[in-house]
RNA sequence: GGCGCGGUGGCAGAGUGGUCAUGCAGCGGACUGCAACUCCGUUAACGCCGGUUCGAUUCCGACCCGCGCCUCCA
């Protein structure tokens, strides 16, 4: 089984051979915990979760790191706003962006990081970049001197002069050249700031990265993911730290880039102030059909997202679970997935949309049991729900899927039913439909069939 | 100005040089006391203009339109 991946370093499909087959390394660049994340922090963290969970398939050993950026102006600045500390700010904000994803599916990465807590080895690297003579001391602050790297730009595939001919930012004056990054930034005394030899300060914000990635992953790692707003500068950035401390080792081998989620054919961003956090859709649909309606696209392609889509996802995975429910009998066990097209559709960059439609495909057979063998029916549903889980789309029970908080009394909704089933022996059919009625006006659809009357919410 | 992405049926969205994506919605039928689910059938698309080809939505060229990065951003 091999997998290919679209690197945007190579701009190619490319096939993926890892460094360490029994060890594969990936980093994926997380939140700047400064309020509620929006749809569009979502995607890419559900994306390269389905990506984990793929590698897990096909290698022993996967580790994946998600950082969490605790310290940043913009922290500083929400913090200031309301009168928190930035402690306080950012660790509750952490822990809403865990809450949220964990509502998506998404599995908990190998390691999750924090900037703050990799402060020293920040400090080595701009120390180890000043010794190499890539970087630069001026009025408090460490600059990366870009133009000692001889091929800086080449990953977001752009030339130096171009860049600075498109600025829409004044170059600082203690720059010695306009496209110079910083490294290390100095602090107010009512900043936060950490000593160091350049003076009591911050880290600049591409830093913690390439700090994390050495620290826990080392010098070259095979997968680094983000959103495609990522490529330049942050991953630009990334890229010319980490090499040029480490003598023009390799990086990473394998980048990957999201598209953006859009709103009326526009980008979604917090500066565009067009966003919909995760947090107030999860007040309208469950997690699962958010994280359906992001992978209904392939990850590279922008997504227009909307309430249609999301009840278009809804309708489709109503669909999917009620093939699921329908074969309650079968119970579904391990079953090889090699030569499965849905599988095979997500070796191929992670074509999650034709791998869906695989979902579907498979659902079709389900609906059919008396034309199907046990042994047909025992597979069809494992493969499902096998193909499924590398999604993570699919794994809640199906009652629970359609009747909602188990929690919840629903013995009136069985009192109810057996009333209209003694009203139907009777004959009373009025009586029956009028049950029915009052059902529905409660938003419980009940379902008649050969073994009795199901019913769900809507 | 530089670099890049995309335009597929009502909507979402794959894919391919020549029979079908798929889903949601719609329509017709079956099932049902009614309904829902499901099943069967069905409508409908490849931005525009040229070129290559026996044949192009798919390859090539021009054009139009939309979007993105070059600044914090997933």
């Amino acid at each position: 089984m091999t997998l290919k991946i679209y690197n945007t370093a190579t701009r190619k499909k490319e096939l993926f051979q890892p460094i360490d087959p029994d060890c594969i390394k990936m980093y994926v660049c997380g939140p700047t915990v400064y309020n509620l994340v929006h749809i569009g922090n979502a995607r890419p963290v559900v994306v390269f979760d389905t990506l984990f969970r793929l590698l897990n398939s096909l290698y022993p050993q996967v580790i994946y790191a998600r950082n969490i950026t605790d310290i940043d102006d913009k922290i500083m600045k929400a913090a200031v706003e309301q009168g928190r500390s930035i402690g306080e700010l950012s660790s509750y904000f952490a822990e809403q962006y865990g809450l949220d994803m964990a509502e998506l599916n998404t599995l908990e990465p190998t390691i999750v990081p924090y900037a703050t807590d990799h402060i020293d080895e920040m400090l080595a690297m701009i120390q180890a970049l000043i010794e190499r003579g890539h970087a630069y001391e001026a009025e408090g602050h460490v600059l990366f001197d870009v133009k000692s790297m001889s091929d800086y730009g080449k990953l977001s595939n752009r030339a130096l002069e171009d860049m600075l001919e498109g600025a829409r930012v004044e170059v600082a004056s203690y720059k010695r050249y306009g496209g110079d990054f910083v490294l290390w930034k100095p602090s107010n005394d009512d900043e936060p700031g950490w000593s160091s030899a350049w003076g009591r300060g911050r880290p600049g914000w591409h830093l913690e990265c390439s700090a994390m990635i050495e620290k826990h992953l080392g010098n070259t790692i095979d997968i680094h993911g983000g959103g495609r707003d990522l490529i330049f500068p942050h991953h630009e950035n990334e890229l010319a730290q980490s090499q040029c401390a480490h003598d023009g080792e390799q990086y990473v081998r394998y980048w990957m880039h999201n598209g953006y989620i859009n709103i009326d054919g526009e980008k979604m961003s917090k500066s565009l102030g067009n966003f919909r956090t995760v947090r107030e859709l999860l007040e309208r649909y469950p997690g699962e059909v958010i994280r359906f309606a992001l992978l209904s696209a392939q990850y590279r392609s922008g997504l227009d997202f909307s309430y249609e889509l999301l009840e278009q996802s809804k309708s489709s995975l109503d669909s999917l679970y009620s093939a699921l429910r329908k074969t309650n009998t079968v119970i579904a066990g391990a079953v090889e997935l090699n030569d499965n097209p849905g599988y095979i559709a997500l070796l191929d960059d992670l074509n999650t949309p034709l791998a869906i439609s695989e979902l579907h495909q498979l659902a079709k057979i389900l609906n059919k049991p008396e034309e199907y063998s046990e042994q047909q029916l025992f597979e069809t549903k494992a493969t499902m729900l096998q193909l499924g889980s590398l999604m993570g789309l699919l794994q809640a029970e199906p009652e629970a899927w359609f009747q909602g908080d188990t929690d919840e009394d629903s013995t009136w909704i069985e009192d109810a039913i057996a009333a209209r089933q003694q009203a139907k022996l009777d004959k009373q059919y009025a009586r029956a439909d009028e049950i029915r009625q009052e059902l529905k006006a409660k938003g419980i659809v009940l379902e008649d069939s050969r073994e009795g009357t199901k019913w769900r919410r809507e």
